[in-house]
DNA sequence: CGAATGATATACT
DNA sequence: GTATATCATTCGA
């Protein structure tokens, strides 16, 4: 087992870390419980360049003000008044990348995450969507700076057996309004997910 | 399909 | 300061 250390997420290019993200587990210390699950799909935003991206043309405001910083931070948003959207903010200071996490597997904690989600189902599947992996850790917008670094989230390395020619790269969600960048093949996620994987191999009574 | 729901950015006075 | 449009979405019919 490794955290990953800041010097994973300051390297200058966002799109190997979204694609080296799949296969990683997210953990939460959070209300003294641990929850935590693996990253199956993420999608890069690529800083100034990218219309996409809260940070398009160097927009600096109150609340994109944490992606400026070095990689290695937590960038958490609400998002249509609702959600709570969990990016890791990536790249050396100045350089405002970030990753959306989109899909986790539950690794720990399944209990607790299905409690936060007010869901009864007693299965493995995937949360699947961006707002339902944050409401599944616990992981709320007032949280948005928290240091991945930290005690109470951060992203392990669990050596998981993730067929890395099974990741596939497609266009991103809901960025119409972005034009051609929304053509982008920034998204990353593993295909045939429903049929690849054993799952119940990834809970952490695997991994111990 | 459409509603829910509120912070944020931007363009004004 | 005030007004308004816009969301990196989800849920239920």
């Amino acid at each position: 087992m490794t955290v990953l250390t800041p010097d994973f997420y300051r390297r200058e290019k966002v799109l190997p870390i979204a694609r080296e993200l799949i296969g990683k587990v997210l953990y939460t210390h959070i209300g003294n419980r641990i929850t935590a699950g693996v990253i199956t799909e993420t999608e890069a935003y690529a800083g100034i360049m990218d219309r996409a991206s809260h940070a398009y043309g160097g927009r600096l405001t109150g609340r994109t003000s944490v992606m400026y910083e070095p990689g290695g931070i937590a960038y958490i948003y609400l998002c249509y008044g609702i959600h709570s959207l969990f990016n890791v903010v990536t790249g050396p200071a100045g350089i405002p990348h970030a990753v959306l996490i989109r899909s986790v597997v539950p690794f720990e904690g399944l209990a607790l995450m299905q409690k936060r989600r007010n869901t009864q189902k007693q299965n493995l599947h995937p949360f699947t969507g961006p707002a339902k992996v944050a409401q599944a850790l616990g992981l709320h917008y007032r949280m948005t700076g928290e240091n991945l670094s930290g005690n109470r989230v951060w992203i392990e390395d669990r050596n998981l057996p993730i067929p890395h020619s099974l990741i596939r790269s497609t266009p991103r969600i809901g960025v119409d309004y972005a034009g051609s960048d929304a053509l982008l093949p920034y998204r990353f996620m593993i295909e045939n997910i429903d049929t690849f994987t054993p799952w119940k191999s990834f809970t952490s009574d695997f991994y111990p």
